[in-house]
DNA sequence: TGGGGTTAT
DNA sequence: ATAACCC
């Protein structure tokens, strides 16, 4: 089946990257309509992790202090959003309705997909051959305003792009009351630079002409979804210092410095050229909860810290139906240089006794995990010496489904896979 | 800077 | 177990 593409040379896939549009405010929004017209702001700790657009209006940005939030505009209204259970759920409707159209959808954060429509818009094609149809109009923007050529097949085919991500934002709009951006291009990469360039509740095409101009238009290399932090400090260190000076740095500096997958991968961006596949995410590799504090200097407190993370963990646990069989334990040790970057675990297998008692309502799983969790705390930190932690975090993982005899509320939206169809071999 | 996630080594 | 990346 797929090797179906043969004469077709030019297999090019169509990319949709969906980006909600300040999403934790906009859940709070839906949570409590009278924030609607108010300038508001989702806080955690002292921050202001992200804000509508009316609290933007009036100069508040994402990740601001709530100080200088404040001070900037004091009308702001602030809600707690330390737990992330209403946007996480939001979130995984939204995956789940667009895996309705496709089942080629991968998660990105909470607030963004990337969906391959490759194949939707060849069923499309073909529709529109037969009917005898050749109209199609683009939905929403082109990049750079460029001209349609529809005797281009590519170019036919990202407009149909264009209209499915229409869909998609209406789907997302009349059934869960979120708005967002659409990006379409011909890779993950593309398609989620050409997603911001109009911004709030807009969708963009990019068409192949138009990739120097987009790639062109990054003013600093970590702009480049994939090239962080750590790759820019190395590549300043190189004199590299914009997407164009990377395009034309010899290969073989840049493997001896950054290795040669890396460097690969991180010169192809830079034009534009990204191949990996949408993977589709399924159900989540992992569960955690954390808290991050001023100050936790005592076993006692740190067990105490455990004790409040683990029953929400657990309840989401019990909901997704699948039993973990790892444990880690994670901390951030107090430290007045290098202040954040510096977190250490230890993780062990969950042995099998507890792993029954996971699905089990009344049994109380919570002492023994609270004995194997501070196991491993001791083996981080020397309790006899003084420290200083100003985070903790319970990640459970390792998830494997239940045998199937047992039932329970498997409440995930992962489409029921048809079972290996090929079968020959 | 929060409170999450993923994959590669 | 850590390090890098993403939001």
């Amino acid at each position: 089946h797929s090797k179906s593409v043969p004469a077709r040379s030019a297999a090019r896939r169509v990319i949709v990257h969906v980006d909600l549009d300040c999403f934790y405010a906009q859940v709070e929004m839906i949570r409590n309509p009278e924030l609607r017209d108010k300038p508001l702001g989702v806080q955690q700790k002292y921050l202001v992790v992200t804000c509508n657009y009316e609290a933007r209006k009036l100069g508040v940005k994402k990740l601001m202090s709530v100080k200088d939030a404040r001070e900037k505009c004091p009308q702001l209204v602030l809600v707690n959003g330390e737990d992330l259970t209403p946007y996480r759920e939001m979130s995984y409707k939204v995956t789940e309705l667009l895996g309705e159209f496709c089942p080629l959808v991968e998660r990105l954060g909470f607030d963004e997909n990337f969906v391959d429509v490759t194949e939707i818009i060849e069923k499309r094609l073909n529709q529109l051959q037969q009917s005898g149809c050749s109209r199609v109009c683009v939905s929403g923007h082109v990049y750079n305003n460029q001209a349609i050529n529809l005797h281009d097949t590519t170019h036919v085919r990202l407009v149909i792009g264009s209209q499915i991500a229409e869909e998609f934002r209406e789907a997302i709009h009349a059934r869960l009351g979120l708005t967002g951006c659409a990006g379409v291009a011909s890779n993950k990469l593309l398609s989620k630079l050409v997603s911001g360039t109009f911004k709030p509740n807009q969708q963009t095409v990019l068409l192949p002409e138009s990739w120097r101009d987009l790639i062109g238009s990054l003013d600093r290399i970590q702009k480049v979804p994939g090239i962080g932090y750590k790759t820019t400090k190395r590549l300043e260190t190189l004199g590299v210092k914009n997407v164009c000076d990377l395009q034309v740095f010899p290969s073989a500096v840049l493997e001896k410095e950054l290795g040669v997958s890396v460097a690969h991968r991180i010169q192809k961006l830079s034009y534009g050229e990204d191949d990996s596949p949408v993977t589709p995410s399924g159900p989540p590799q992992s569960f955690s909860d954390e808290d991050s504090f001023k100050k936790c200097s005592t076993e006692v407190e740190v067990k105490e810290k455990i004790e409040e993370l683990l029953p929400n963990l657990l309840d989401r646990i019990h909901k997704d139906g699948r039993q973990p069989h790892t444990v880690r334990l994670s901390i951030r040790q107090f430290s007045s240089t290098d202040k954040w970057f510096n977190r250490e675990s230890r993780q062990c297998p969950i042995p099998p006794h507890l792993i029954q008692k996971f699905g089990k309502e009344s049994s109380n799983v919570i002492p023994p995990l609270v004995d194997l969790l501070m196991k491993l705390f001791r083996k981080m930190i020397d309790v006899d010496l003084p420290f200083h932690l100003t985070l903790l975090s319970v990640c459970f993982s390792n998830l494997k489904d239940l045998p199937s005899s047992k039932k329970g509320s498997i409440g995930f939206y992962l489409k029921q896979m048809s079972p290996p169809s090929g079968s020959g071999k």
